[in-house]
DNA sequence: CAATAAATGAGAATTATTCTCATTTTTTAT
DNA sequence: ATAAAAAATGAGAATAATTCTCATTTATTG
């Protein structure tokens, strides 16, 4: 409860209410959320607009990370560590979102071969995306 | 103007105007297409309820890939060889979306590693998606 | 604690997409 | 080739997600 009045004193905004609870509800939940979970678990303790206000406010301040899932749905998490580099996996049967981190292998060859596309391209990449897309099979929340 | 009747036909769906316009359009296009560019691109000849129903019909007979780009505008593009698998590259400053091939080893590295995460987390990965967010420098078609 | 600046809530406005249904086009079977 | 049946279309209404407006409330500054 501390923490979310850290987190914005520190990125200079000042501290309301919808921010807290807003941030509050993202850090209790690691895992990527719709703007419909995120809403209901503020169960209209935050107007929807100011919700979404709220939510560019965090990407402003680059704590937010924001993404649709296969169905269009815009996603958010939270990104407060340096080292939190990592990636999607999304059950197509029941809607999880799961964050994963690709072994060091992996994002080794990603980043020769992004300098492969840079030259071929002329382009400056800043940025990359990895997202899996499958079936969970026991594990998910929802599909217990 | 033989290729959008024949890729009707061998997939079974009924040929139509509005059909061959769209498909005519896309393979026009190699490179992803947002709508509002596909809309006017097509200059009023389908209407914009019929657009949206002929790009489902496409992605029922799974030769369309629909995506979004960084501002959340839906992208569309073809699919129609077996050996396409391709990502995209983004420019934030003109927004031009340009398709990628990864080389080998990189593929096969992810590979392996999405056989880790399917171990991992119980998945069975079918599909997979790489995004490279940058700014192109000089070979845009739209920052000439 | 008062003055100023910023944020909020409620609902209107906007945008993208889907739906409805009367009409038109395509397909099927003769 | 043609009539009957099935499917697709166009136009606009309906819906859903997001942004905008503005009067009121809350936070910050000094």
């Amino acid at each position: 409860m501390k923490d979310s009045k850290k987190i914005l004193s520190e990125h200079k905004v000042s501290i309301t209410n919808p921010r807290i609870l807003v941030l509050e509800t993202l850090l209790d939940n690691k895992n990527p959320l719709t703007i419909d979970e995120l809403q209901s678990k503020l169960k209209n303790k935050v107007a929807i607009s100011t919700l979404y206000r709220v939510l560019n406010d965090l990407k402003n301040i680059n704590i937010l990370n924001e993404f649709t899932d296969p169905n269009n749905a815009t996603v958010v998490e939270l990104l407060l560590e340096e080292d939190s580099h990592h990636h999607h996996l999304f059950c197509s049967d029941c809607g999880e979102i799961i964050d994963i981190k690709m072994g060091e292998s992996f994002e080794s060859t990603l980043s020769k071969e992004i300098k492969r596309i840079e030259k071929k391209f002329n382009f400056i990449i800043e940025d990359h995306r990895l997202e899996l897309f499958g079936k969970c099979t026991d594990l998910c929340k929802n599909c217990i």
